[in-house]
DNA sequence: ACAAAAGTGTTAATCTTACACCCATGT
DNA sequence: ACATGGGTGTAAGATTAACACTTTTGT
């Protein structure tokens, strides 16, 4: 077979992390090419023998040294031929989450200029990626009302005026404690650990903890998310 | 710049069409490869200097002679490395949804192959295609709910039954006719005709039309459709 | 004792569901 | 007059939305 085309696949990831109440997202600074010293998402070209998902899981790896906690395929970016201008490329975006921010950026070896950005204070972006990050936050202020991911942005043990806060900081609406905690208790996928947070004014706070195999079980049974 | 990669890029649509209570998929016969004899998906490779939208805009045309009437990007199929056997191939899908099946599909040249298939008769597939079709009908059932796309399958002047059947036919569930009837006018997006069904037994039924500048300004206003 | 954040219930309003009979036409 | 599919309303139940005071801790 005679294919004429000369098109290049490339991975894209948009990861967000949530850290003292406010929404990052993880870019990497450029080192070579056209848009060299401009931040841009992590990324890469994928390698001919490597599926889609494996490009995304090693370039994630390789630039920023971390392993997210929510990925799915976002949208393909191809509809701009020139949007690289060096060549024809395509862009396969992956939406991810990360539950600690903390993880050392630095652990590897690429990774010296990586780094976590408020979403109020993005830099100019690199290619079309300011597109890709507006898609992104559209699916992740969707998803968050219809499928329970918000988990994967808080630790482990969360209180729930963290969950409360995540959800009207990235809804950016007004949520009222009482009736959003009846809510989320009531779909009895929460559990209380007995322990409490430290270290903050007023009465301390019970943590809370998600559990995945309930939640599994409950859309099993036909159950659906919905904030 | 020098990206070692050889990786060649396509597109796919899946076309759903409904006709006579029945939901149908639009399929071509693979001529050549070594596929040949096989159904498949509407598709082809993307050329160099083309957008995928222009991609598929032109095989839809080229292989079926078709103007659809909804088309967005379903997913794209690049993790199965031998999906196709001859070297690797990425497949941006589309799903795509037409008003009226009766469009001449013999319009074109290179259709002479092109037949509408009811999807409880789908042959076997050519490729990954069937799992296209798969992730498809999980879209058009998930977004039926959510988006008023039944509209876009039937034609521009319908009976409630119809729309009513096309629900509970792709949904597979019973729909109350009071209910949803009040439920739907109750959106203020159809208006009826001043027309009426002929040739069927029974009373007559009124024809309706959708207005989508009335959805367009109600989702501006931020009303959310859902069934 | 006061400042700070956590925890908790009730009521009205809205939305959803279940359900059955009459209507207009063709044969 | 009967067969066929179209058209319509009401009441009970479930869900959502609005709203304010008490509790526990640290200083």
């Amino acid at each position: 077979m005679n294919v004429e085309q000369n098109i290049k696949v490339a991975v894209d990831a948009i990861v967000f992390g949530y850290t003292e109440g406010k929404l990052h997202v993880l870019l990497i600074k450029q080192k070579y090419g056209p848009m060299r010293g401009r931040w841009a998402l992590v990324g890469g070209f994928v390698k001919t023998s490597e599926s889609l998902i494996d490009a995304i899981h090693r370039e994630l790896k390789e630039e920023a040294g971390i392993v997210v906690n929510f990925l799915e395929q976002l949208y393909t970016f191809g509809d701009d031929i020139k949007r690289d201008p060096r060549m024809r490329v395509i862009s396969v975006a992956y939406f991810a989450l990360i539950k600690n921010e903390s993880v050392d950026l630095k652990a590897d070896t690429d990774a010296e200029d990586a780094r976590w950005f408020n979403i109020d204070e993005l830099p100019q972006l690199a290619y079309d990626h300011q597109k890709i990050y507006e898609v992104a936050m559209n699916r992740l202020r969707a998803k968050l009302t219809y499928q329970p991911i918000g988990f994967d942005l808080l630790p482990k043990e969360f209180l729930f005026s963290d969950l409360e806060n995540l959800y009207s900081t990235i809804l950016d609406r007004e949520i009222d404690r009482r009736n959003f905690r009846k809510k989320i208790l009531g779909f009895e996928m929460i559990e209380e650990t007995d322990k409490f947070a430290e270290g903050k004014p007023g009465r301390p706070a019970k943590l809370f903890r998600f559990n995945r195999q309930k939640y599994n079980r409950l859309v099993r049974d036909g159950f659906h998310f919905e904030i």
